[in-house]
DNA sequence: AAACCAAACAACCGCCCGCAC
DNA sequence: TGTGCGGGCGGTTGTTTGGTT
């Protein structure tokens, strides 16, 4: 079935934005705000734009507190700890991060950060999707599990399992795990799909600006620095494993 | 100087979800 | 309760830019 257009793209213009188009909608915005209504938005500020399109370059470009560029290592591991424990939710990673926004979050990881990280990598684990393995000690963001300690989100149990709540900062902050064994930390990518029938399936070297996040099979290692990353564990399972929360688990 | 290639960035597409009716 | 609409989001693609040959 489908539903319908938010509009008729015959209609409206699309590309890059000229200047004109941005001031108008700047302009616009900052003097009646957006309405409520992306949709109306554009007709209303004179502009042939799809309402979705006014939104996104708004969020995205337009908006005053908005930065480009120029990451810090701050925010690469900022980028990278959050990735690692709730996978590719870029407007949650974004939002840690003000003046980013998630295209700018995403962009950076799909351009820079990810070959970062593949950088000097020794052994990239880079296989079809499998099921998650078993491990001694698990992450879950499944709400049921969720207990918050005074400190930090996370918690130990005595069977050595970590639940924690990654929208918490606490946890982030608070909780640096370093596993001195080798073990991998696995985690399967959310929403992970099976691939590699079409012919784009993912391959063991040489990625390319063009993989696709959703088919790369990522390794990295738990202790969630940059350079440590890139060692160990890898995404697995096909994101219904244990639940629609994600699952990772975290060998000591 | 031109052609080619890869990286970086901007923008679009389509799905999902929440809400109003 | 069902349906449609709009917002939000992640994934993907198109375009531009810079570097190399």
């Amino acid at each position: 079935m489908g539903r319908a257009p938010c509009c008729d793209k015959a209609k409206v213009k699309r590309g890059p934005w000229s200047p004109e188009e941005d001031t108008t909608l700047k302009s616009y915005v900052q003097r009646y705000g957006t309405g409520g209504n992306w949709i109306a938005l554009p007709h209303k500020a004179g502009l042939r734009r799809c309402g979705k399109s006014c939104r996104l370059r708004w969020l995205n470009y337009l908006r005053p507190d908005i930065r480009h560029g120029g990451f810090t290592e701050e925010e690469d591991n900022i980028i990278l700890t959050l990735y690692s424990t709730i996978g590719s939710r870029w407007s949650v990673i974004a939002s840690h991060m003000p003046g980013r926004t998630d295209n700018d979050v995403k962009n950076y990881w799909n351009t820079k950060l990810k070959k970062k990280l593949f950088a000097g990598k020794t052994s990239l684990s880079s296989t079809r999707a499998t099921t998650t393995t078993t491990t001694n000690c698990h992450i879950s963001t499944d709400p049921s599990m969720h207990f918050t300690t005074t400190t930090s989100s996370a918690f130990v149990t005595e069977a050595n399992t970590i639940y924690y709540d990654p929208t918490d900062m606490n946890y982030q902050q608070n909780f640096v795990p370093e596993f001195p064994g080798p073990d991998p930390i696995q985690f399967p990518l959310p929403r992970l799909m099976e691939f590699g029938e079409n012919g784009r399936g993912p391959v063991h070297s040489n990625l390319s600006s063009r993989v696709s996040s959703s088919q790369e099979l990522l390794s990295v290692s738990p202790s969630l620095s940059l350079e440590n990353m890139s060692t160990y564990a890898s995404w697995s399972g096909n994101g219904g494993g244990e639940d629609d929360g994600f699952f990772y688990g975290i060998g000591f």
